[in-house]
DNA sequence: CAATTTGGATGATTATTATCATCCTTCATT
DNA sequence: AATGAAGGATGATAATAATCATCCAAATTG
């Protein structure tokens, strides 16, 4: 239909990017479509070329909007050290290590959805997935010498609990991997100084 | 061309049974189609539901048939109690977390190649997924009053590293996570008695 | 206000897919 | 040897995919 202001333009981006981090999560990248996500966007298929140059660059676009909401969503305090910045990590680790989390894959990180994904479709797609995991293990890392190593492998525990509790056949088993991947961030936390699922209640 | 024996059907049963076991965990379920998977069999396409009612009967095959192999090609004393048991316990995340297990995505743990697919398919993927995700923690859990719920977040940790390792962009990213991933899983090991990792070596 | 630009829609194209019908060939059985 | 059964090949079908060419209408520019 018509031609849009240049902030009318950006919105229309804004929803196909949404809808792409969205249904990628929830479908996988090779089970949603352009026409999919653009339908979402509430556009037709065929404008999609405009925004983006290929499905791949929406791929790895959308790998990064849905990280970065994740991070800022649950970043506030995250530059402090100390004690405001314990309590940031220990709120980001509960409640990815929920139900709702769980729940909500359309939502949810994008590391635990796609990462299996990205690592096989190469190129931009698994840069950005790359970055996101360096991004969230350094906000994960606990003031130490080895913090870094530390934060990849609360990062590889988060996601991996994460992936078992979608997988599970019955609530029941679905709410047992979830306790035991908080007891065992506990653990790691504790080994660390201090307990960050613990504290957070 | 022929008919051929019962025997010679079974033979060709299991070359598609492996072929789709490797070619799922390498390219992803919805990448690998059932022409690829038949030609990998050294058959052609038509062929295939004299075999398999479906594609998605075949993917919960293939899985079963991958996670069976994963662990029985580790199982040996895993039905022992004490040390025995350890060991074989040491000895299969010392593999799990290893550069050759990341590097060889199509032999590996379908869980970490395909389980956040799984979860997406449902019905009988996600049955088979579920059941193999148990058993693994089921032998990863210690002799221990909880030990069920330490397997599955041993399990956990195991299947997000890997899969972090292989997102890895960069060659020493991926040794970081997988030292990361060793470290972390001798922490839980530890506080569950013993530390799997280091007495492995 | 006229001209140009350009988001977005429509539709085509080419490729690939899962699934199935049909046929051929050979093994097992009589 | 003749017959029937069935594994596998060939080819068709129908749906869906990504990508692109073309067109339309409005908004910005002059």
């Amino acid at each position: 239909m018509p031609r849009m202001s240049a902030a009318e333009k950006q919105k229309s981006h804004d929803r196909i990017l949404d809808a792409a981090a969205r249904l990628f999560r929830e479908r996988g990248i090779e089970a949603a479509s352009i026409a999919d996500v653009m339908h979402a966007a509430g556009l037709t298929h065929g404008g999609f070329y405009k925004h983006f140059s290929s499905k791949q660059a929406l791929v790895a676009e959308a790998f990064r909007h849905a990280a970065g909401e994740l991070l800022s969503g649950a970043g506030a305090g995250a530059d402090a050290g100390g004690a405001a910045r314990a309590g940031a990590q220990a709120r980001f680790i509960a409640r990815y290590l929920s139900p709702d989390h769980v729940a909500d894959t359309g939502q949810g990180c994008p590391v635990a959805a796609l990462g299996a994904d990205a690592a096989r479709h190469g190129g931009a797609v698994q840069a950005e997935a790359s970055r996101a995991v360096a991004r969230m293990a350094a906000f994960l890392a606990p003031d130490e010498p080895d913090g870094e190593d530390r934060g990849l492998a609360l990062m590889a525990l988060l996601a991996g609990t994460v992936t078992l509790a979608r997988l599970a056949d019955t609530p029941e088993l679905a709410a047992r991997v979830i306790a035991a991947g908080r007891r065992a961030a506990g653990i790691l936390g504790k080994e660390a100084g201090e307990d960050p699922v613990e504290t957070a209640v």
